[in-house]
DNA sequence: CTGTTAGCGCGTTCAT
DNA sequence: ATGAACGCGCTAACAG
């Protein structure tokens, strides 16, 4: 049906090159703007011919067939793993707003599996948000045969690639230090991947934080969860109903400390004051909503990453321009606010 | 640096076809895969041959160049306006999951605009998912021209394009009137879009329910919110601190049901018992939350979707596969979970 | 049965 | 302002 619909056939440079009276040459310059309307070439009465007639045929042209002419696809891809995520959200729209006025169309990847894909849909950049172990060869084979890759991982060199480092580390030992001010017994909720309980640097802040604070680490604070919302909610509510519960949590995501929040406010407390929370990522949600969630991360991250991965983007072809740092690191910082409050010796919680 | 290391082309069929000593024609049948008509026509060891240099060369072949011959990309788009709504992830998840064993990406699209990328970005199927009042021309014109589209629009006949009409009217006014059995102060959580407060079909049931319940309206009840979570949030925190505030909650989407449940729960009440919260849409989120949330919605929704979306986009070819109907209407069922259980003359609240 | 030649389909771009 | 070559992978028709 939607194809037999009136014209149906999309109409090519040639159908508007024939209803114009002009060549194809003519309606690809007036119509990319190369030699179109001031520059020398096309006159302007042989524009508006042109534009007329790709009106009235509903013209538009044929990316595919540009790009492999150009090189350039005008678009760049996002892969990124937990959508529900708002940092996936951030760096969407930084991405947005960076993009468009370029005329460059971010396109999301919300599958995993980037590896299939990125080989054969051409990008002119590509933004990884998260590297498995297997993945790697595959990684360094895709940036040797070309394609423009920012990869956001912490353990991770550039090779051929550019690397997003936002050591977290020192960051999130300062998020537990910040804790200790008030507290003794603290949660960590860590998603159960990979890098979950042994090597994530995110959690071996909290296992050194409290082993420098001369705290014995005790299993049943450390809430692992599947790396949804709702895995943390869980986890959280199932930390807090212990007996002698924590009285304040870690959380290596500020998803999860977001669920801890709403799981501490199902169970009667108050946030800030029962109960402190803290995040890690600084996420813009976190800043938002109430009670404000405390956190640490990086400065500036979202719009810094966009900026690098549209130099990548429009740097293709000028060699030049693709000189530069191939590892963008940021510094963290600890950001006080509501969920996990400045405790001084009158308000500590032991 | 990223072009100038080791190689940095991309590698093409002909140097393939160069290193292995045989035909790009050749190459290209070893592949895809497939020969003419008969049976697979290229012997084993050429083969070999062929795959081992393509190996070698870390060769991948150019969907746009393929696309541009065969008009198929193998891709289709899914144009998400709120993708912070679970409703978007519900979309997400399903159509990936029947793509991907057909060998079909999907591609979301973020950016509200959709009319400027679709026109140019060519997929075998695009989803399109709010269609704004001046937007409606273009959409028919993609259509004519060779766009296949599914869109998914209350008020839109079809024309060219498949249009999925959730009619979600009857629906909201069972979750109206669920409430009103056990409730006599109800207030409303809608976004304050176009279709906000007086056109949209879910507000309406709202009024209409309580008018014919013998409720006058109370404007202190509406609370209007700019489409965000945080908005919602903030508004159902506006009138959950009403003097005689309201003892249930009817939003017009389940992300506003959540966010008003979380700041139920922050104020101290308890959700299924002080204060009911439903919801519109019958997303998976809610299901696994806690208090799950009741809500109306339609059943196997996300699943048909992403069932005629990929029909569409693999019989661009095969003109008779493309006929059937071109409206996809949705029964809507009511959910009674805990936000909002039933409530008989012992429980009601008035 | 196996492999090659040649030309297609796009929009772009260089010479004329 | 134009004709024709170009870049890519696909595939009908052909040659061994």
């Amino acid at each position: 049906m939607a194809k037999a619909s009136s014209t149906g056939v999309r109409p090519t440079i040639r159908m508007v090159a024939e209803l114009a009276g002009v060549s194809t040459a003519t309606v690809s310059y007036v119509l990319s703007g190369r030699r179109g309307d001031g520059g020398p070439g096309v006159s302007d009465p042989t524009a508006e011919k042109v534009k007329a007639a790709a009106e009235r045929l509903g013209y538009r042209p044929n990316q595919a067939a540009r790009a492999i002419r150009t090189g350039r696809t005008n678009t760049v891809i996002l892969s990124l793993t937990m959508l529900s995520d708002p940092w996936s959200l951030s760096v969407i729209e930084s991405v947005q707003k960076a993009a468009v006025p370029l005329g460059i169309t971010p396109m999301i990847l919300g599958d995993a599996d980037w590896v299939k894909v990125l080989g054969t849909h051409n990008a002119d950049a590509v933004f990884v948000d998260a590297v498995r172990e297997e993945q790697r060869d595959a990684l360094r084979k895709l940036a040797e045969h070309g394609t423009t890759l920012v990869v956001f991982d912490e353990g991770l060199e550039p090779e051929g690639f550019d690397v997003i480092r936002s050591i977290a580390g020192p960051g999130c030992r300062m998020a537990v230090e910040h804790l200790l001010h008030g507290h003794r017994r603290i949660a960590c909720l860590t998603p159960a991947t990979a890098s979950g309980t042994s090597g994530g640097s995110r959690y071996r802040a909290y296992s050194d934080a409290l082993a420098n604070a001369g705290i014995p680490e005790r299993e049943d604070y450390v809430g692992l969860f599947d790396a949804t919302s709702a895995g943390a909610y869980a986890a959280a509510t199932r930390v807090l109903s212990l007996p002698d519960r924590p009285t304040a949590i870690y959380a290596t995501t500020d998803y999860a400390a977001v669920s801890a929040i709403n799981a501490a406010q199902r169970l009667g407390m108050a946030v800030g004051t029962d109960v402190d929370i803290i995040g890690v990522g600084n996420t813009v949600e976190g800043e938002r909503m109430s009670p404000s969630l405390s956190t640490v991360g990086p400065v500036d991250f979202f719009d810094k990453l966009a900026r690098l991965l549209l130099r990548r983007a429009t740097a293709q072809s000028s060699p030049e321009a693709t000189a530069g740092p191939a590892v963008l690191d940021f510094p963290w910082h600890l950001f006080v606010r509501e969920s996990a409050p400045h405790r001084s010796a009158a308000t500590r919680l032991y």
